[in-house]
DNA sequence: GATATGTTTTTTTTT
DNA sequence: AAAACATATC
């Protein structure tokens, strides 16, 4: 246990600042690798070392990730205090308040989460019962519409009266969204669910339509804390507000320049209401940079100058020097996914850099495919973050379905799924009627599947199969107050024959599907011996341990694997997703106009400068070594397109900055494809790596950058040379694991082997040496065993 | 009602 | 290029 004095002799001044000063409303304006996190912990640490009780803190963080790392790093200063803090996600907390509360608005205390699949899937089914065109009434557009009025806290009957969104929804062609809105709303509530916007949503309506809570609660909370608070959207600063009105001890930390998540209702504007609503609020900027070299920070500078709608504030570094910021322009996609990872294996070795030094950052998901393939190639481990969470995979989503429906059997999304599967002889036909039944009768799904009788033009053997799987659904139920989680997951996994038929699967799927499947059913084990939260004696604890365990699962992401397995591995995300992170070294990627900045963003000059913002995130997770890649050439839609070089490149002084390729932009439409002007070389390569599969590795891509020289490309090697050489016979049986000898790294034993024919490339370890990446075709190998 | 086959759409970012 | 979706066939 660290002494506090000790501690805040570490931090510089504005950092001591912000963390002593804990009476009334603190801004914190937290440049990138300004120590915010330092800040942070110091500062919730200091509380309670100041007998401020953990249970009246209440810090909201962005990801569940952050909080789980702060709350630890709090409990090294303080010890096991710091276990009682009500620290979490904006969601992942309201859920626990609401939990306690929700039979107040008449929810199930313990309603089900809905997915954002859940949710657009109850869209597309109101869009079909109410026989609307589902072109035009997309789930997704729908369901975006909804999703921002929540976040404005603009519930169904509110909307229907908003002028401007109405005649918005008119001039688009879809007047009926309104009504979609209460349908929606009505439905959820029916199955006792709520979305992730709901849980702002039902915050907000909770505390302001019974001020009991709203009292007990603002009294309870001593002490707010805010991370990320630029992206924070109005529900939630009005929440906050509502909470702290009280004591008015509310620090908000943020940055305005790192906000990047508008589109989901987030508003700087927050920053200009923090400092209308508290004008006695005290500031502390935070501009000294512990993350990056200067090339960096200066590179992030100029960047961020570019924008118009910022707070003054420069960021600045004493880590004079470093490395410059390589800039690679690629054929292809391909091309820059190769580059990319052949770049990670040179680093790795010349830096002395481990694995989990690396991330790939991109602006879509879509993009992390090519760069899958180049590192398997190169037995590069990674780990790619976000797309979807375990949780969201077809088969554990299945059986966790089923684990809803005990908890909550009003739940339509999750009945809706497990009803035929495994497949019961209850098809569509006979969903639709009871779906049918169901709106009616103005009663949940679950009621008719409870009572099939109640429907007619039914035949009696669906009702019987109906009445079978309502009885089993039952059986279950039954098992909530005496058994645990893990007993009731294993128990149904055994009873419904999932876990058999999954078993039975020996295709490569399927192995897999099972496999998660054991994962889930360990996962659910693990929580039920784990730690449980503490509860409050005025808490409603819930009646069975999987309903906690639901409610947990649903507000996780893929952001929040902690597996030690994943430790030592490349890691690959979206900016977004990178948020808050630092790396050694990054590699920023589909630096072309109209990926990043994105081509949905051209439109304003906001979303533009959001982009940019983007841009500045990406930069600022470098420690050290930053590359920035485009290609020219990049497959969209399974189509070739022509990309031109990203307007942010231009954006980052010359000095700073290193070309390897080509430094003009290319006008790929100008030059002829056949041509032997240098641009063309780059097309040539690509077409030689198609047709027959040539060589990956690119040898020694650091060693000559190219300024204002005539460009030479790194990928322009050994083409037609390679076309002829092929592998001696014993070769061609090379196998993984034998021992080899090469004539200059002597014996060694070969880890994988690739390619096919005459392009077999082997990974060989060699003693003292490494692994190394061998093309038979030249190599000098003799086979020892 | 279940399965095989052809057709259309998808990609911005996420708690 | 892959997945989701719609239609035809058993």
């Amino acid at each position: 246990m660290h002494e506090l004095s000790e501690i805040l002799d570490k931090l510089n001044e504005s950092q001591r600042g912000a963390v002593t000063h804990t009476n009334g409303p603190v801004m914190i304006i937290a440049g990138p690798g300004s120590g915010k996190t330092r800040v942070l912990t110091f500062r919730i640490a200091y509380l309670i070392k100041n007998n401020v009780d953990a249970f009246r803190i209440m810090a909201l963080t962005f990801t569940n990730k952050s909080s789980a790392e702060m709350r630890e790093r709090i409990a090294h200063i303080v010890g096991s205090e710091a276990r009682n803090l009500y620290m979490g996600t904006f969601h992942s907390v309201f859920a626990r308040i609401l939990r306690a509360e929700a039979h107040r608005l008449g929810y199930p205390n313990n309603f089900t989460i809905y997915d954002p699949d859940d949710c657009k899937s109850l869209i597309k089914s109101i869009v079909k019962e109410e026989g609307l065109n589902d072109k035009l009434y997309k789930p997704a557009t729908v369901f975006y519409r909804i999703s921002s009025a929540k976040n404005s806290l603009i519930d169904a009957k509110m909307y229907a009266q908003n002028v401007d969104l109405v005649s918005d929804d008119e001039s688009s062609g879809r007047p009926k969204i309104a009504e979609l809105y209460q349908k929606y709303q009505d439905r959820c509530f029916k199955s006792g669910a709520m979305d992730f916007d709901d849980l702002l949503l039902k915050m907000y309506e909770l505390l302001t339509k019974f001020p009991d809570v709203l009292y007990k609660l603002q009294n309870r909370f001593t002490h707010l804390l805010i991370d990320e608070f630029q992206d924070t959207n109005m529900a939630q600063y009005k929440i906050v507000k509502l909470l702290a009105a009280q004591h008015e001890n509310i620090c908000v930390v943020g940055d305005d320049a790192q906000s990047i998540y508008a589109f989901r209702g987030a508003t700087i504007e927050n920053i200009l209401n923090f400092e209308r609503d508290y004008p006695d609020m005290k500031v502390f900027k935070l501009e000294q940079n512990y993350r990056s070299t200067e090339h960096i920070v200066t590179a992030a500078n100029s960047i961020i100058k570019q924008n118009k709608n910022q707070l003054a504030k420069e960021i600045w570094t004493d880590l004079k020097g470093g490395e410059k910021i390589k800039v690679y322009k690629c054929a292809s996609d391909t091309d820059e996914a190769r580059i990319v990872a052949d770049s990670i294996f040179d680093q790795k070795m010349r830096q002395h850099l481990m694995h989990s030094e690396f991330a790939i950052l991109y602006r879509t998901n879509a993009q992390s495919r090519s760069f899958e393939e180049a590192l398997r190639k190169l037995n590069i481990p990674y780990k790619i973050y976000g797309g979807l969470s375990f949780y969201q995979r077809k088969e554990v989503k299945d059986f966790i379905s089923y684990l809803r429906v005990v908890v909550n059997p009003n739940d339509e999304e999750a009945l809706k799924r497990i009803i035929n599967y495994p497949v019961r002889g209850i098809g569509n036909t006979s969903i639709d009627r009871l779906i049918v039944a169901a709106n009616e009768q103005d009663k949940p799904l679950w009621h008719i599947v409870e009572h099939p009788e109640l429907m007619d033009d039914t035949q009696a053997r669906a009702k019987t199969l109906i009445k079978n799987f309502s009885m089993m659904i039952k059986s279950f139920r039954a098992m909530l107050p005496s058994k645990n989680a893990y007993e009731i997951a294993e128990y149904i996994g055994k009873q419904t024959g999932l876990i058999d038929d999954l078993f039975k699967d020996k295709t490569v799927e399927g192995i897999s599907r099972f496999e998660n499947i054991q994962e889930l059913l360990n996962g659910i084990k693990e929580y039920t011996v784990g730690e449980q939260p503490e509860y409050e004696e005025d808490e409603v604890k819930p009646e069975n341990d999987l309903a906690a365990y639901l409610q947990q699962i649903s507000l996780l992401t893929d952001m929040d694997d902690s597996k030690d397995e994943n430790k030592e591995k490349v890691k690959m995300m979206t900016i977004h997703a990178a948020k808050g992170l630092e790396f050694a070294s990054v590699f920023v990627v589909g630096l072309e106009e109209n990926l990043f900045p994105s081509i949905m963003a051209m439109n304003s000059r906001e979303d533009l400068e959001e982009e940019r913002r983007l841009f500045y995130v990406a930069v600022t997770r470098s420690k050290r070594f930053l590359t920035l890649s485009y290609a020219l050439t990049r497959y969209k839609f399974g189509q070739l397109n022509y990309c031109d070089q990203s307007r942010f490149i231009d954006e980052i002084a010359e000095e700073n900055k290193i070309f390897y390729g080509q430094k003009e932009k290319a006008k790929p439409e100008q030059t002829s494809f056949f041509g032997d002007d240098e641009n063309s070389k780059w097309y040539l390569s690509k077409t030689y790596q198609k047709k027959s599969e040539l060589p990956k590795s690119t040898p020694t891509i650091t060693s000559t950058p190219i300024t204002n020289e005539a460009p030479k490309n790194l990928t322009k090697i050994k083409t037609a040379a390679n076309a002829s050489a092929s592998i001696s016979s014993d070769l061609r049986e090379l196998q993984t694991g034998m021992k080899v000898k090469h004539e200059k790294f002597n014996e060694g034993k070969v880890v994988s082997v690739e390619g096919a024919n005459d392009n077999k490339i082997a990974s060989i370890y060699f003693d003292g040496v490494g692994v190394k990446k061998i093309m038979l075709k030249f190599a000098k190998l003799q086979i020892l065993e």
